[in-house]
DNA sequence: ACCGAATATGAAAACGTTTTCAAGCCTTAC
DNA sequence: GTAAGGCTTGAAAACGTTTTCATATTCGGT
């Protein structure tokens, strides 16, 4: 930067005001500034603005997976709006751990991220004290089914489950089994399958039934739904909480001799690019990845340029895509 | 820190050195201050570090895409492996751009990262040069065909097409397709598509021929496999650079009213979860998605704490998974 | 007991920016 | 013509560490 200074015949502070605010320097500094920086190839150390400047241009991203589609589709589609801002994105995976999601929050904030971007609303009592006090806009995804900590962006995981449950009902089924995995630790798959059994339990006649999955693998549907038909043959509609598992489901009944959907309806969650080409196609909700991850580059950048005190929800919606499995 | 400084009764410098390297100071003073740094909850503020050391805590990971599983896996191991480590990942994703892989190299370069993963070993005269002179570990992933320019883990796409032709010939097949996407672009593809290509023409009676793809999804695949079959009707076996792709093309093919695998032969690429319960179960090549994780992770720990002058170049292999559809 | 070397510690410089503060100049209004 | 205010600029402080350098202390060997 120096260098730039010297070659433009200013000093450091011309230079850096320059750079940053034009408009806070006389055209000719601006120029000159601008055409010694280019000359030298002179990019600022971003590590040294972060020292200086009350927060650092790294937009920390905290996901419990990556093997997931989901959340790599809305982390690619947030890297590609964020490029060529001057932002990079500091990604953390906890794998459904609060524990070690309150350390991540912490050693992230450590970097004074410009935003930090975290999955669903629930959080450990660290980690809330922690994102309360945070001093850069935090935006919460996935969920919306309750007051966020400052801005929030996805959709409602109860109204998927309930969308599902009816989605079955209406097509005439009457004994619904949910299917989901690491119910426990996914407050957003567990908020799915409430609402599933929730909506089942509200129609006379209708009965709905939790059974956990060991993983959410297409290995794992295949075993359960078999297991499932055993155990309560009278099912005759299954969702599971994600499309991995259902696309194993589809296989597993035909293992167990029941056909799809005649027999027994499946409806997945997620809608993987090969759920439309399964035999039969899967039924599934399809969530708003990509939107999710545009929509978060954009208000970060919106209230980094110029804040707002408030918070936003934005409710991105979903689509149950019906096709051949129910 | 001087709060920790003051409470354990010693200087900064003492602090600095106590947290950093215990075996450079007294017993007694690494005591007082680790016992000060837990009492007062401080962690070091890494952007300070970074702003002194020589490098920072980043490591810096370079990708095409996410929304390919292959990526997103590594990505997720080497997050679990970094885990508990210092090291944060910081991810920039070029979607086989060849030149915002330049610019993402360099943005990254600026913020001094403790090591740096890109993918494959090919890229442009910027990228190679930025990546030659870097002063921290390079690392190169996924691809293993050319002299690394630092260490290399992966294994080698020409094996893996050279593989694939070589099955589907040994299971009787003599028309060979090979399907790829942005083949111009992803140098990885490429390699498989001409290997594959060349396997066939060394065996006699053996034709081979590359077909381009739209994209990777399967719908994608679902239309390709129809039109491959309309105008090279004579096709028994064709392979695609993606098992998405054949997983839309195994529904193509019976679209087209060829069956699987008595009249074509499908293979994919890349064993993702759902691959073995279509129907057919497809057949399909697994590269190490997590071993590259891992293995990047613990290159770079231990090239850290411990630097060694020369690359290494690790062969992880990949698997061909013989199932229904060949 | 004394000297040299090794060890432990603190003061201060350094890292490369941004920002505050003060000063200088120019404009405008009386 | 002068004072007040605004605009532009540079000097220097600040950000929170790590590391160098110098000093004080301890230790071992003669």
């Amino acid at each position: 930067m120096s260098d730039v200074a010297v070659t433009a015949g200013v000093s450091l502070a011309s230079v850096s005001r320059a750079l940053r605010r034009p408009e806070s320097v006389s055209e000719e500094v601006s120029k000159r500034v601008h055409a010694a920086a280019e000359k030298l190839g002179y990019s600022a150390n971003p590590i040294a603005s972060s020292m200086s400047g009350t927060s650092s241009s790294i937009i920390a991203v905290l996901v419990p997976t990556l093997t997931n589609a989901f959340f790599s589709q809305s982390i690619q589609s947030m890297a590609a709006e964020l490029e060529g801002s001057a932002y990079q994105m500091m990604i953390g995976v906890h794998e459904y751990d609060d524990d070690r999601e309150a350390n991540m929050i912490q050693a992230f904030l450590n970097w004074k991220p410009a935003a930090l971007v975290v999955t669903g609303v629930h959080h450990n009592k660290r980690s809330n004290k922690l994102l309360i006090n945070a001093d850069c806009p935090v935006i919460e995804i996935w969920d919306l089914d309750r007051r966020p900590i400052d801005t929030v962006i996805g959709f409602s995981n109860t109204e998927v489950g309930r969308a599902t449950a009816a989605h079955l009902i209406e097509s005439g089924r009457r004994n619904l089994v949910y299917v989901g995995h690491l119910l426990d630790r996914d407050p957003r798959a567990n908020a799915r399958a409430l609402a599933f059994v929730d909506e089942a339990q509200r129609s006379s006649g209708v009965t709905g039934r939790i059974v956990p999955s060991p993983d959410r693998t297409s290995a794992a549907g295949f075993e359960i739904i078999q297991t499932v038909l055993r155990d309560y043959p009278q099912t005759d509609g299954i969702a599971f909480s994600g499309d991995g598992a259902a696309l194993g489901a589809l296989k597993g009944a035909a293992a167990a001799g029941a056909r799809v959907p005649e027999d027994i309806a499946v409806i997945g969650f997620g809608d993987l690019d090969p759920s439309g080409y399964s035999t039969p196609a899967l039924t599934t909700v399809r969530p708003p990845h990509s939107r999710i991850g545009r929509a978060v580059a954009k208000h970060v950048l919106s209230q980094l340029s110029n804040p707002k005190e408030i918070g936003e929800i934005i409710d991105l919606g979903f689509q149950l895509i019906k096709r051949s499995s129910t």
